[in-house]
Order: C-alpha cells, then structure tokens, then sequence
DNA sequence: CAAATGATGACAACCGATTGCCAAATGTTG
DNA sequence: CAACATTTGGCAATCGGTTGTCATCATTTG
C-alpha cells in the first residue's frame, strides 16, 4: 500500500490555494503584512496600535504594505484577545413604534460618529426577550443602551453591576440614565388644556410595566388637583394606533371634553376613530399625544403633543455609554441626564364646548 | 536583592481570582465545563455541536454542567474559529427614512427567528461610505442586504463575489435581488388618474442615482404613451417630506392636475404645501404616493399610494440570504423575487377639476 | 481466544489579533 | 573604549472555541 505523503503547507501558501481555487481574495492579515516586510506579526500589530512602539522606518515599511495589501483589522480575533467588540447594543421594546426610529437615528448616528457599530434588538415588549438579549449582548458588545425596560429594578441593578449600560427613560438608582422629562410637559399640556376651559379631562394611559406611563399620571394628578380640575385615567392602552380606536371610545363616553395621551401613536389612533364616528377634534373633543413622532406634524388634525428631543435622547445615551467605556477622556461622566421637552401646539386642541 | 516568585496561576485560578476581586461573575467557557466533568475542552465542545460524536453518558454529564454552569458560547470566538459570525448586516441608505422602518422590521424579525443577529448600518446615501460599510462587513457579517444600493452594476456583482448578498430595488444580473413591482403599479396609478378624467399628469421624480425612480418613470412613461396622455417628468426630488414643497411647487407652475410621487414622503410634502398655498386636494389636484408607508393613511387627506409589502419584501431577502448561507437545507433559492404591489386608493385622488 | 471493527475522547494546531517579557541592537556618557 | 541606558522587535502565551488526527478501549466476529 502506497503512503501519499501530503506536503504540510504554511499559512501563506493555503491561502494562496484557496485564492486559486475559490477566485474569492482572503483579506490580508497581520502575517501577510509581516511576511511582506519580513518581520514579526506582533511588530506589525504594534506598528499599527502603539506606534511609538516602532522604529519610524519599519513602521512605515508597514504601514505601506498594509496599504497595498488593503489591510483592516478582523474585528473578531481583536474583540477575542482585546476583550472589547467594538459594538453596543441598544435594546427597543418594539421596532414598530416610530419613537424608537428617532432614538435608534440618534444612537446610530453617534455610535458611528466614535466608530462603534450599532446591534439593533426587538424584545418584543418582552422581560424575558430583553434579560436573554442582555446576557447574549454581554458578551457581544461593549455596552448597552435599554430603552422603556419592562425589567424589575433589581434585575437592571444586577445587569448593570455586570455590562456598562445606560437606560432610556426608566430611572434605577445606580444605573446611568437619560430620561426625557415628559411629566413636567404633562403639567404644560394640562395648563394649554386648562386655559382652553376645559375642565373634564382624561388621562389614556400606557402599559402598566411602563414606568414613563405611571410617572406622566403621577404628574399629571398632582397637577390637577392643585388647580382643581378633574382628570381621570382610563386605560391602558398598548402604544399602537389600533389602541386608538378604543381609546377614543372609552373618551367619549366618560364624557370628558380634552385628553392626553400617553403617546402620539395612541393619539392619532384617537383622531382617526373620532373622525370615523363623527366627533370633530377640536371642536367637541381635544387631543393631546406625546413624543412627537414622524407624522404628528401631518395628521388630520395636526397634533398638538409633547415634544420630546428623541433623537438628541439617543446620542446622549450613547455620548455616557461610551464615557463610561473609556474613563480616561476625563469630564466626569453623568449618571443621569433629565432631557427637557416642551408643548407643541397644533391643531388637535381648541376651546372647551360649550356646555351641554 | 530578593527574588519574588511570581507563582504561575492556571486559568481557572484566574478567573476565581478575578471573580473574587471584581465580583464580577465571568461567563463560563468550555474550559470551565471540561474542568468541572474531567474531560478536554475539545470533547465539551463536540458534546454541544457534534452531540453523535460524544458518549451519551459524558454528553449528559457535559450537558448538566454547562446548564449549572449558565453556559453561552462566545460568539466572537466562535466566528474566529469557524468563520461565521451569526451576523447579518443591513444596508439602508437612510434611516430617516420611514420605509426603511417596515424593511428593518421585516430583516430583524426573521433574522432573529433564524437566530442571527442584525448589524443595521446608515450609509447616508453616500456610495463611498456604501463601499466602505460593505467592505467592513465582509468580516463580521456572514452576508448583507443592501437596499437601494448607490454603487454601480460593476461594483455590486464584484461585492457579491466576495460576500453573499442580497440587494433590494436594485436589480443587477448574477446578484440574488428582492424587487418590489412599483413599475406595475405605477401603470395602475395611471389608469385610475385616468378613469378621474385626468389627461395632464407629473412624475415627481426620486434621486437620479435611485434605479426605482428609472424604472418608475419608464414604466410610467410607456404605459401613458399608450394610452395617449401627458406625463412630464419633474424633479428630481430627494426622497424627504421637505422636498415635497418644491415638488408641489414645480407641478402646480407645470400645470398638471395630478401627480404621482416617486414616494410617499414626497407626496406627503406636497399635501402640506398644497394645503399652505390653499391649493385643495383633490379637488384642484390630486397626488398619488409609492410605498404606503407608515402615516400615508392618517394624513390629510389620507394619500392614496401604491401599497408595497416592505415589511414581507425584508423577511424575503433575508430567507433569500439564508438560504444562499446554508444551502444544505435544499430548495434550489431562487435569485430574484418580484414582490407585487398594489394600489390603494383613499382621499388624495378625486376627478380632473373641470377645465378651466 | 485473537483479530478486526467501531466508538470514544485526548492532543494539538489553528482562527487573527494583543501583549508581557526578554534579548539584541543602538545610542549615550564618562 | 567600556559601561550603561534606551530603543526596537521577536518569542510565546492568550482570548474561547473548532476540528483533524490518533491512541485507547470496548465490542463483535471468525
């Protein structure tokens, strides 16, 4: 029986074979560069991370090679040996809701700006989804930003104690936080509804688990009882368009005359099903929602919400993220960061009937 | 001088140090696992992805350990070593863009039920940063969907060489594509300005570098040079609601009674400058969109537009990619997939304003 | 009972980078 | 010119897995 010696080949030579075979050109590797120049990988790893680490003519030597073989770094192997992806992951309860498009605009634009790469998750409006990403992501990214956690605040404690992470609009003591200040906009609203003479007034609440919701009533029911109008929760409402039709029902017949929404999707769910049976907004009813999302400006009517710096919310969740990645950039880094929001006054809200 | 022995630690001593010390509870690896059952790492590591190579009894054993343990493979050491990531990346050219929120949606979720994860990256409508993106992606994503792709015919069929990939709207021959039909429905359009009475129509053109546009307009153009009417080309257009003002602006001085968008954005312009310059729709003109994107049906008035599956046109392409990954799973993929449109006709559309 | 067969699991190389440590080369000073 | 300080760059271990190869052990068969 004959023995087939097979030639061991070296790294270089396989690749060159699989090039020949495939037609398909790997991408070069330190190695490549080093044959090239003919020194040691770890030179060249150092010509191009600690460059001080390296005589200025070698490094250049590389550094010409690494241009000509079109080199760039396999982020994987770096993330394996450095320990850091390179990646955040920013977690929304659903893709769906267009406050989220703006917010993810945010991150992703300021992700990139630091060179970071954004990994998008749906958790579905899911506890379970969002801890079984957040132990996936640990190990995936660098950090995470969570959006509207339907977590406990033990279970955010904990994640946080683990991963650098930065929470969107539900504040834990201990965990860094951007919060958009829609309560005391809430009281702004109730004013406009108020100076409008309306006195009937109903709050269309959101998810229970959403702590935004809670903490837009709490506000809201503060206020009104110190200027001693009645406003009244109904609800809850998923934040949805198609909760709107409900939502607008449930309006009506408590017979009040003016209503805030917990947000803009519920909001215009409302106008459409009030216009569907006829109610005319502003005349007979009028309609606050909240965000100011993409197409609050362009209903039927325009809507008159809360206007909330969504976009701005995400690159700074981003900008104390990666403070807290890198502590050496100095300027201590915030734990908390309260955005302001203001009332946007269009058309969805006008005088208080007169009454019947 | 003394000499201080700096004891050799093994690697699980490192990391009980470790924990110790940050508190911080490191992930398990397959070393732990081996440790733990007195085995090697390579047999853990057979036990959970070759389970038919293993013992039943040690892949019990193995099994039992990695659940105690809260095992999860690394993923970035698991690309290194077996080339693939479990990532996919997504190219959109605009996140601003509302239409693309249906297609990320339609990419995540069915990335996610494949168990991959999604790398979503804005190339800003740039070709540069396109190439660049893809470039990068080559190494940490196991494929990429590109919509609306700027690059050129060349540089796409020499991307998809190198890389599986998909494209969407973006047709070029030997590159697996998802087209969503508009041109189709454009001549539906047509025909039902037509049925209105409508002889003198627009075209509000998208970007020139947008082969959708092309197409539109072509189709578009033959299908009214067969039915004897005046379609002029206006624009082009960005694909933004503010360029609906100028796009308003131009058909209103051309003289036409109805337009058709080359998207609902722009058309969703048009219905607010329109409104502003006390132009009525329909009644002085009527405006068709493309897309039927979120908030087409809640404008004012509701835009009748030319309804694309977005959404399902994601979940295809990435279907289309996955099986181009594993081709094991059979089922001959198929390398281009036309999705159908339809029209779908609300307020924006109304009869041809009697001659003046 | 010995030989052939197959199941099982350990060893070690490898993926592509990073980094501590050390030796060689270079430069400086007395 | 010797002694010492500094660069400079290579070796090798490491990150956490995967996978080819091979020795070993148990089982079946002649």
């Amino acid at each position: 029986m004959a023995i087939v010696t097979v030639p061991v080949l070296s790294r270089s030579e396989r690749n060159a074979m699989a090039m020949q075979a495939a037609g398909t050109e790997r991408p070069a590797t330190i190695h490549d560069i080093a044959a090239m120049c003919g020194v040691a990988a770890s030179t060249v790893s150092r010509a191009l991370s600690t460059p001080d680490r390296v005589n200025i003519r070698t490094r250049a030597r590389i550094e010409a090679a690494a241009a000509q073989l079109n080199y760039t770094p396999n982020s994987q192997a770096k993330a394996l040996s450095s320990g850091r992806t390179g990646a955040v992951g920013v977690l929304v309860p659903d893709i769906t809701n267009p406050f989220y498009f703006d917010l993810i605009r945010g991150t992703q634009l300021q992700l990139k700006a630091a060179g970071y790469t954004q990994l998008l998750v749906d958790t579905e409006e899911s506890d379970e989804v969002e801890a079984s990403s957040m132990e996936q992501l640990r190990k995936s990214a660098d950090g995470i930003i969570v959006t509207a956690s339907r977590l406990s605040d033990e279970a955010l404690l904990a994640a946080a104690a683990k991963t650098p992470i930065v929470t969107i609009n539900r504040d834990v003591a201990g965990v860094p936080a951007v919060v958009i200040d829609t309560p005391s906009a809430t009281s702004q609203a109730l004013d406009h509804l108020i100076s409008l003479g309306h006195t009937q007034i109903a709050y269309m609440a959101g998810p229970l688990t959403s702590q935004s919701s809670t903490l837009r009533w709490t506000a809201l029911a503060a206020a009104a009882e110190e200027r001693g109008v009645d406003v009244r929760r109904l609800g809850p409402f998923a934040p949805k368009t198609q909760s709107g039709a409900a939502a607008a029902d449930a309006a009506v017949h408590s017979g009040v005359t003016a209503c805030i929404a917990f947000n803009d999707l519920i909001a215009i769910g409302m106008l459409q099903r009030l216009r569907e049976r006829g109610i005319r907004v502003p005349e007979d009813m009028s309609v606050v929602g909240c965000d100011d999302i993409f197409g609050a400006d362009f209903c039927n009517p325009p809507l008159t919400t809360m206007a909330s710096p969504i976009e701005q919310a995400g690159r700074v969740a981003v900008s104390m993220l990666l403070a807290q990645l890198n502590p050496l950039a100095g300027g201590g880094s915030r734990s908390r960061s309260l955005m302001p929001t203001h009332l946007t006054v269009r058309g969805s809200t006008g005088p208080a009937p007169a009454a019947s």
